[in-house]
DNA sequence: CTGAAAGCGCTAACAC
DNA sequence: GTGTTAGCGCTTTCAG
């Protein structure tokens, strides 16, 4: 910036207003000065620029997921883009893998390098770690996964009401005999799809001895339907309750052959499920929304200096494909 | 900073060194310092540290891609992710849906916050805006998708080449009336596709009647198959060039119930793709390998200072799985 | 081992 | 309209 004004005759400050568009610049001043600026390639350095301005502001906000490798995670990314975007606000994004430590370095450099806000999918079973931060006031909106502590906002799917409107699905298709296939329980969703389950099942009087949880990616769920499968006491229908779950199930029972035999509902809806046979009925989530809401939440708290709002919990159905609809033999 | 140095009863530098880690503190003043530091809450400001180093080093990546809700940008998004961890940065992620003006607004931004390396699946068709930041010394590596001028590294899966396989996998099971059905030829990679499909079909003597491309998303190729294949004059087999039109394609076949007739092999691997019956044949690309080259050649770049590197190609082939092998009727 | 002064690139506040 | 001075939060340089 030195270096134009003193290519352009001009002093700091006049070069500042023509980069910022202030009014007041005469236009042959800001002529010479943008001819400067071209002529060098000259590029302003926003991290200067934020630093010094009135608004403490970063223009940036981060974003804690567990993998964005995952679709569903990538897809709520894209959600919060798309509302930091409409405000001139970039996205720093990491993924945990599920590892609290992780997850907090991530936090720390997101804090660090001052987002403006953060979004967290966390996985930590202990959110002390961000009381520090939220009295300093950076909004902390969780998506999706809601920690143990009582802290930040929290936008997500009704995880509980869809995992038991899928067990209800498969009981009202006369099931008796319904096992629950999820991720591990220290992601507050998996936890809190499994308590559905479990509700729904005991409120109709059913038992539930094949609960499996802490399937971590499809070839584990693959297994794990196998061996529950060729054990002489099985069930009749699956509740998968994540989208690898799902996958890994899927590729099991057609391996088996038995995927016309064996009733199923996942949670998350997976590319292709229509088309498959059967087609696999579900619990679809629209993760962009989740993006985006909680995306809008970080810029209302921004604006509004509300500490703190009641959840927004958006609601799912069981998308009715055939998987879902199979009697039990 | 200076509230900690004030508490500590210390001055700057010295927080600064304990912050640091630098060596040459009394372990009595560090652990005052210390104490301070837990006490105010305080965070360093990395923009700021950022700022006056030597080194002049964001400690962060720019990844410009289509849209980080295609499972295949995620997965490249991922790669460059470990790949910047790996090396103590952060990545800043944006879509550009293919929009070139997007593309070039979010690298003005991703330049203006000094990143020190920009990866790029571009769709731009005029690479000029970005020759001022290369002769600035910003490292760029294209993934995938390579600009029309000669600029920047590249990182990319043998399109051309994976095009051909499959269309010579449809040649070589008896098909010689075989469609094409592509993205928008403005992406790099969706040309290159479609030229290793034409190449391979007029060594084979073959005729091309059937090239459609500008798909842009599933509808529209499930439309484009229904309606090709509604028509009296159609092909035996087809090659879909992106994840999204295979979907789309498959869903008319089976909606159309012709899947066991019509042969296909895809370009990129789709979830379920080897549970669908007939299971897709397809030409399956590594998006994470992707993504951590690319990271890993602007760290060497970075450190080598070298300007410029020959393309990376990764090679690709075709995994047979069904749909490929049928033969026409 | 510790601290004071200068300055990174920029904007704010107030001159002129 | 334009320039000058101060200072954002930190590191660097160099003196003690």
């Amino acid at each position: 910036m030195r270096d134009v004004a003193e290519a352009a005759g001009v002093s700091l400050k006049t070069v500042s207003r023509v980069v910022n568009r202030e009014r007041g610049v005469t236009e042959e001043l800001e002529a010479k000065v943008r001819a400067a600026i071209a002529d060098l390639g000259y590029q302003p350095d926003d991290r200067a620029r934020f630093l010094r301005r009135t608004a403490p502001s970063s223009k940036s906000l981060g974003f804690v997921q567990v993998d964005v490798a995952n679709p569903f995670f990538a897809a709520i990314l894209r959600g919060l883009e798309d509302a930091a975007r409409a405000r001139g606000s970039l996205v720093l994004a990491g993924s945990s893998d599920g590892d609290p430590d992780r997850e907090e370095a991530l936090v720390r450099s997101f804090i660090a390098r001052r987002v403006d806000g953060l979004v967290i999918s966390s996985c930590h079973p202990d959110l002390a770690y961000l009381t520090a931060e939220l009295q300093h006031g950076t909004p902390v909106v969780f998506v999706d996964l809601q920690p143990a502590a009582d802290v930040g906002d929290l936008i997500h799917t009704d995880h509980r009401g869809g995992a038991a409107a899928a067990t209800r699905h498969l009981i009202d298709h006369d099931h008796r005999r319904i096992a629950f296939l999820g991720d591990a329980l220290r992601f507050w969703s998996a936890a809190q799809r499994r308590l559905g389950f479990l509700e729904e099942m005991t409120a109709a009087g059913l038992e539930t001895p094949w609960v499996l949880t802490d399937l971590g990616d499809p070839d584990q769920a693959e297994a794990a339907t196998v061996e529950l499968l060729s054990s002489p006491d099985r069930p009749t229908a699956l509740v998968t309750a994540q989208n690898f779950v799902t996958i890994g199930a899927v590729r099991a029972l057609h391996r088996l052959g038995r995927q016309h035999e064996i009733a199923m509902v996942g949670f998350d809806d997976v590319e292709l499920a229509d088309v498959i046979q059967p087609a696999i009925s579900v619990v679809p989530q629209d993760p962009i929304a989740l993006g985006r809401l909680a995306g809008e939440r970080i810029f209302e708290r921004l604006a509004d200096d509300v500490t703190r709002n009641p959840p927004r919990l958006l609601p799912v159905a069981v998308v009715a494909r055939g998987s879902g609809e199979i009697r039990p033999g």
